[in-house]
DNA sequence: ATTTCTGAAATTGCTAACAATTTAAAGAGG
DNA sequence: CCTCTTTAAATTGTTAGCAATTTCAGAAAT
């Protein structure tokens, strides 16, 4: 007896269905990290896997392997025996990543200043909006991911799904940090640099936009606390004298 | 009862013991990308599940888990009830892969102007030494895997791990691309450039050893054949007319 | 000779049940 | 009240066996 339920669906392109299995791990991947991007998942946060079944209505082979890939992208770590918690980067790593992001956004705008299509600074503009409206109505969620988003339509711009790949994994690291080492409340206010990385790109003048990404990656982690939690040995005999 | 077979080995530093399932799984990692990397396992290559169990002496699940990340790492490709497989990146992918290896590369020679020390200038030329002897020797192997390690000892340098792990993958990648496109049997014969990356080096003259990096990067791309491959839909009926 | 069918072998995919470990709570003793 | 031990519950890790699919050689048919 033959039992047949594949699908053969996408008369289209190239893309190639996914299988029914790999379209429910990218699903539960795809939860956790838009969560940890929006920062409704803060690090450290234990993700046990009867919950998460639970609460995703998956299996539990599909929340396992989920989390694996996560943990192959930092994004969680999985301690043997212990379980998987959401990541929490080290201020080493931190810099890191925001060297890392440097040098490929810097990158995407290099190429972006050659091949920027009219079309595309519409999407940039509306993007923007979308962020300004989040601002307004003080949604934090919404505000953070849309400026991550900013960078991630740069980088798709760029026509260089490679790229692309690299810097959505920075960029959710990013956040993980954020939520970690933040001087104040007050959600990234980076907005009116999204803008003038715009208006930079459109003048074609790519020295100038260069500068204008520089010192927008710049502000973002001058505006945590690196520095100090940076070499920070806990004396356990000395802290709680007050 | 109780049965303990954990060992808390690692006195040392922060790196914790990893648990022998982990250090199974990376073992097989280790050994198909280094084959792959070599030019053992060209392309294509059809990954047996029981083929492996047998060759690397290893449990079913663990070179399971193998493949699965290989397969993230776009080194093997699986498919649904079809097994794994080496990999064979599209024109398109390889020259998204070298234009983010330029941008990854150029951004290490940056960082490495400003910190490259007297040691690791020794230990670049241990490295270029090591690469002359294999193409002394004709070990085409050999010479494979020493000038990947020149480009990785560079990242390695940088001491920014986060690069360093983006740009392995990267490398690995374009194993598998020369093997696919190159132009002539004779293997890259770069190692004079990585001389002179070297030798720009020293003089601390970013621009220049920023030319160098993009000047030998671009003399690998030219050794293939992507021109002749790309935008060639084969057109079965005129194929096999001679 | 070429194509089409067919059934067995090879291969991959899946799961339920169990094993091992950690975590939390309860208890014993001082 | 505190500390240590013991026990139970919660959680994660593993595996053997079977299910489903593909592959391929050889038979059957045109």
């Amino acid at each position: 007896m033959y039992i047949v339920n594949k699908i053969v669906s996408s008369m289209n392109g190239q893309p190639m269905s996914l299988s029914k299995k790999e379209q429910e791990i990218q699903r539960i991947t795809n939860s956790i990290t838009k969560a940890v991007s929006e920062q409704r998942l803060p690090p450290g946060t234990r993700l046990v896997e009867a919950q998460l079944v639970a609460s995703l209505g998956a299996n539990r082979n599909h929340v396992r392997a989920a989390l694996q890939r996560l943990a192959l992208r930092h994004i969680v770590s999985i301690e043997t025996n212990k379980g998987a918690s959401i990541a929490q980067p080290s201020v080493e790593e931190a810099r890191n990543i925001f060297m890392a992001r440097s040098i490929l956004e810097r990158g995407i705008i290099e190429i972006l200043v050659k091949r920027l299509r009219r079309s595309d600074v519409t999407l940039l503009q509306k993007q923007i909006q979308q962020e300004q409206k989040a601002v307004e109505k003080g949604r934090r969620e919404d505000i953070i991911r849309e400026s991550g988003e900013f960078h991630l339509l740069l980088a798709r711009l760029s026509g260089n799904p490679v790229l692309l790949d690299m810097l959505r994994d920075l960029i959710t690291r990013s956040s993980l940090i954020i939520s970690l080492y933040q001087k104040h409340n007050n959600p990234q206010c980076g907005c009116d640099e999204h803008g003038d990385i715009i208006s930079a790109l459109e003048t074609q003048d790519a020295e100038k936009t260069l500068q204008c990404m520089s010192h927008h990656l710049h502000d973002i982690e001058y505006g945590l606390n690196l520095d100090f939690w940076e070499n920070r040995k806990v004396d356990l005999g000395t802290v709680f004298e007050e």
